[in-house]
DNA sequence: AAAACATTTAGATATTTGTCTAAATATTTA
DNA sequence: TAAATATTTAGACAAATATCTAAATGTTTT
């Protein structure tokens, strides 16, 4: 859980996970909507798949991302706990 | 949000909300859980309050937390729109 | 094979964070 | 009112984090 937390306390993480809601993204596409560098942007990535809230797959000399919504169902979990 | 996922990044402030689960504790109630100075946990107290995850009500020399569980909803919500 | 392109790795740096001790504040009790 | 008790504030410090540029790696195209 703590990898989970820590991938999700930091804006560009979490919209990089709603990029990806809908489609899977090339590291460049996901790099190219936001104003950071990319090296930044691939270590975000690392942190995310880390937390095995998003996969990666080379394709040539692309790295296409997807998301993995398996870990946030335990998030979920995780909160409803609180909900009694 | 950005308060919110701040809170919940990080084991002792999640272990603090466990404990206000089930009721209501004092600050030296809380802190007696935990090997942390009494100073350490006050410091984790407002960020929590900060992020609207706990409430305190002072009762004499006493300051009595509480949990709010409104705010875990909009989390909730927000890992909601990941799951189609 | 060389050049171009996509991505990651390495190393540096400024900022944030979790923790501590010492001191301050506020309240109750003797 | 002085002492004891509960909690927070202040200030310091080491570790973690987000970012950058430069370089390395791997793949495709010319």
């Amino acid at each position: 859980m703590n990898a989970v937390f820590k991938a999700l306390n930091d804006v560009t993480r979490r919209e990089i996970l709603e990029l990806l809601k809908d489609k899977e993204l090339q590291a460049g596409e996901i790099a190219a909507y936001f104003a950071i560098s990319k090296p930044s942007i691939s270590h975000h990535l690392d942190i995310l798949k880390q937390a095995d809230l998003i996969a990666s797959e080379k394709k040539g000399q692309f790295v296409i991302y997807s998301i993995n919504t398996t870990i946030l169902e335990d998030v979920l979990q995780w909160i409803l706990t609180f909900k009694k």
